[in-house]
DNA sequence: TTCTAATATGCAATCGATTGCGCACAAAAT
DNA sequence: ATTTTGTGCGCAATCGATTGCATATTAGAA
C-alpha cells in the first residue's frame, strides 16, 4: 500500500507545467488562470496529494504551530485554556502543540528546547510549580519568538501575560465568608513563590483588615494544595484550641481534602465550617455539599492568550511592548458556604 | 535582542571546514575527530546555535514527532495515557503533539489532517464518540504511517491496538455486586457504536447469567454518560415498580450523577443501592462514599502503544501485522459497593 | 500598426541539515 | 617498498515548497 509520496513537482509533470505554478494554483494565486488551478486541484486528488508543511515551513521560516507548555492536562483549568488558545489559533490557521511540564523543572526546560527545535512560532506557558529560574524563557524571548505566559507568570520575564485578578476573587471569597457571619477564617496557601498564591493570600488578609476581623498567623497553613495536603492541613486547624469556623483554599484540591475530614468527623458544612475552594474544577460540582468556588475564566484566558500571541506575531518588526490582562474571577457561591 | 539565527554553515565558516563535518560533529560521528567536535561544540555554544529540527526532517523524511489524537485532555484517564506513551517516546527520541477531537468526527478528521500535514512519524489515536466513518484513518494507514488506536478501537481499521479487557472488567465488577449479596443489578451502558460499551454490556450480561440472575431488559438505560446522564438515568430506575439494588455504570461520570441523586433522596450507599463505576476517575476518590470502579490500566495502555509505535518504525519494510494488545483491568473495591 | 499593459507561467535560488561517495594522508601489514 | 587499512574531512545533491524576477502571449490603447 505504501504509494510514494506526491509532491507538487510530481503534480506539474502530469499536466506539464512547473511546480512554481502548481504552488501558485494550490495557494489560490490570483495571477494563475482558474482553467488551471481546477485541472491542478483535479490531479493533486487524484495522485493523493499531501502538502508537506516541513517544506513549507523550511522556506518560510514559519511553522504555523503555536507551541503551549501546561504543568499538566489533566486539569479542567488548563484544557479549559488550551480549548481556548485553540479556538482562537485555528482561525489564524494556526495548529498548537501541547506540552506538558508535569509540573517539573527539568522537564519543562527540556520540553522549551524540544519547541524551539521544532520551530513553533510562538510559546503559550504557565510555568511548573518546580521553575525559579527563567532562563530557559528568557532565550525564547530573546530569540524573538512570541512567549506569553498565563495564570502563572513572572515580573522578571518581561513578557505579555493574561491572569485573573486573584487578589480580587480571594477578597470576594472572604467577604462572602465574612456575610456569612463567619469570625475565624482559616486559609491554605500554596508556595510563596508562585505569585498567584501570594495574591490570594493578600486578597484573604486584606479582606479581614477591611471587615475588623484580626489577622491571626495560626490559621494559615501553607502546603502543596493537593487533596492530602488539604486533608493535613484541616486536621492542624481541628486540633488548635480554638479551631476556625471557615477555610478559604487556594485551591479546589485542598479544599476537597478538607471536605472529606470534616465529614469523616461528622462536622457540619457549613454550619460548623464553611468552606470556599479555587478554580472551578469539575469535581467541585459532584461533592456533597457542592463546593463554593471562584472561576478562573478559563476558556477567556485561553482566547486572550492567542490574540496577543496574533498581535505580537503580526507586529513583527514594531518595538515590542509586554502586555498584561487581568480577567476578572466569579465567584460561585454553593451549598459549602451557603449559611443563610 | 532579534540575533539572525546560527546555522550549522555560521558554525562551519567560523572554524574554515565544512557544514557537513559540523553536521558530523554534532551528532558524535565516529569519523571526527575529537578535535573538531570540541571545536564546534564551543563554537554553536558561542553563536547561540539551534539545531533546526524542521530542515533536518524535510531531509530525513522524519519529524520525530508523533501526532496523538483523544477525545479530551482533561480525562485523566487520556492524560494518563499519554503521560505512558511520553514516557517511552522520550526515550526514543521522539516528541509528542497531542490534540484534542473534543469527541467531535469533523475536529477529528480535521486533526488527522493537520498531523498528516506536519508530517508526523506516527499516529496514536482513540477515536471521537461522534465518528462512524474510519476514511481519515485509513488513509493514514494507507500512507504507511503507523497508526495506532487505544481504549476505543474498530476492527474494520485493521491497524494495532491497545484496550483492556472490557468484559472481564465488567464481569468482575457484576460478579463483585452479586457476591455482596445484591440481586436486581442495573447498568448504565453508551452508545452501541463504541465497543467498549458493547463488551461492558456483555460482560453484565455475562456474569448475570452465570450466576442464574436473570436478565431484566428495564434495568438497562443506554445515554451518553454524562453525570447529568446518571442523574436522569437513575431517576428512572427509582421509578419503576421494582428499582435495583445495585448499578454498574460503565462510567465513573454517570454513577456519580446516580450516587448524587440516592442521596439527595436518602437512599443507603451501599445498603440500599450499591454502585460500581468504571475508569477510576481521580473524583471517584473523593465522592462520598468512595466509589468502587474500575482501574483502566491508562499508564501501561500508553506505554505499549508507544512501544508498539516503535516496533512499526523500526520494521519500516517488513511485512505488517496489526497486533491487538488486551490489559486487564482492575476491580477497585471501596465504599460504595461493600455491604459486608 | 506599433506600443503599453495585463495575464499566465517559467526559472532558479533558497530555507538548513544530511549523507553517499571520494580524496588525501598516515599508519600498519606484507 | 608496496599494498592495505583507517582516519578525517570536503563535494554536491537532496528533501518539497516558495517567490522575486524574468518571459511569453494576448488584449487593449494610441
Amino acid at each position: 500500500m505504501r504509494r510514494e509520496r506526491a509532491t507538487i513537482h510530481d503534480i506539474a509533470k502530469k499536466l506539464n507545467i512547473t511546480a512554481s505554478t502548481v504552488s501558485r494554483a494550490l495557494k489560490n494565486h490570483p495571477r494563475i488562470s482558474d482553467e488551471t488551478k481546477k485541472a491542478v486541484l483535479k490531479v493533486a486528488e487524484k495522485l493523493n496529494y499531501q502538502p508537506n508543511h516541513i517544506a513549507a515551513a523550511l522556506r518560510n521560516g514559519r511553522s504555523k504551530i503555536i507551541g503551549i507548555i501546561v504543568p499538566t492536562a489533566d486539569r479542567s483549568f488548563f484544557s479549559s485554556v488550551v480549548r481556548g488558545i485553540e479556538e482562537i489559533a485555528n482561525t489564524a490557521q494556526y495548529n498548537v502543540m501541547i506540552c506538558q511540564s508535569y509540573d517539573n523543572y527539568e522537564k519543562e526546560v527540556a520540553t522549551v528546547e524540544a519547541l524551539l527545535n521544532a520551530r513553533v512560532d510562538g510559546i503559550i506557558a504557565s510555568y511548573a510549580k518546580g521553575t525559579e529560574d527563567f532562563d530557559h524563557f528568557l532565550k525564547v524571548k530573546n530569540k524573538g519568538i512570541p512567549l506569553i505566559m498565563f495564570d502563572r507568570s513572572s515580573e522578571e520575564l518581561e513578557v505579555s501575560s493574561v491572569i485573573i485578578d486573584d487578589y480580587q476573587g480571594a477578597y470576594n471569597a472572604v467577604k462572602h465568608l465574612i456575610n456569612q457571619g463567619c469570625k475565624r477564617i482559616a486559609h491554605f496557601t500554596g508556595i510563596k513563590k508562585i505569585s498567584i498564591y501570594r495574591e490570594r493570600f493578600r486578597g484573604y488578609r486584606e479582606a479581614l483588615q477591611d471587615h475588623g476581623i484580626p489577622y491571626d498567623e495560626s490559621l494559615v497553613i501553607g502546603s502543596n494544595m493537593q487533596l492530602d495536603d488539604g486533608r493535613e492541613s484541616m486536621l492542624k486547624l481541628l486540633s488548635l484550641s480554638a479551631p476556625p469556623d471557615a477555610v478559604f483554599s487556594a485551591s479546589d484540591y485542598s479544599a476537597m481534602g478538607a471536605m472529606q475530614v470534616l465529614k469523616e468527623r461528622n462536622i457540619r458544612i457549613p454550619q460548623d465550617i464553611a468552606l470556599v475552594g479555587f478554580g472551578n474544577e469539575p469535581f467541585t460540582w459532584f461533592s456533597e455539599p457542592q463546593l463554593t468556588t471562584i472561576d478562573q475564566r478559563s476558556k477567556q484566558m485561553g482566547n486572550a492568550t492567542a490574540e496577543i500571541f496574533l498581535e505580537q506575531i503580526g507586529a513583527k518588526n514594531k518595538p515590542f511592548v509586554p502586555k498584561k490582562t487581568v480577567l476578572k474571577p466569579e465567584l460561585i457561591v454553593r451549598k459549602s458556604s451557603q449559611r443563610k
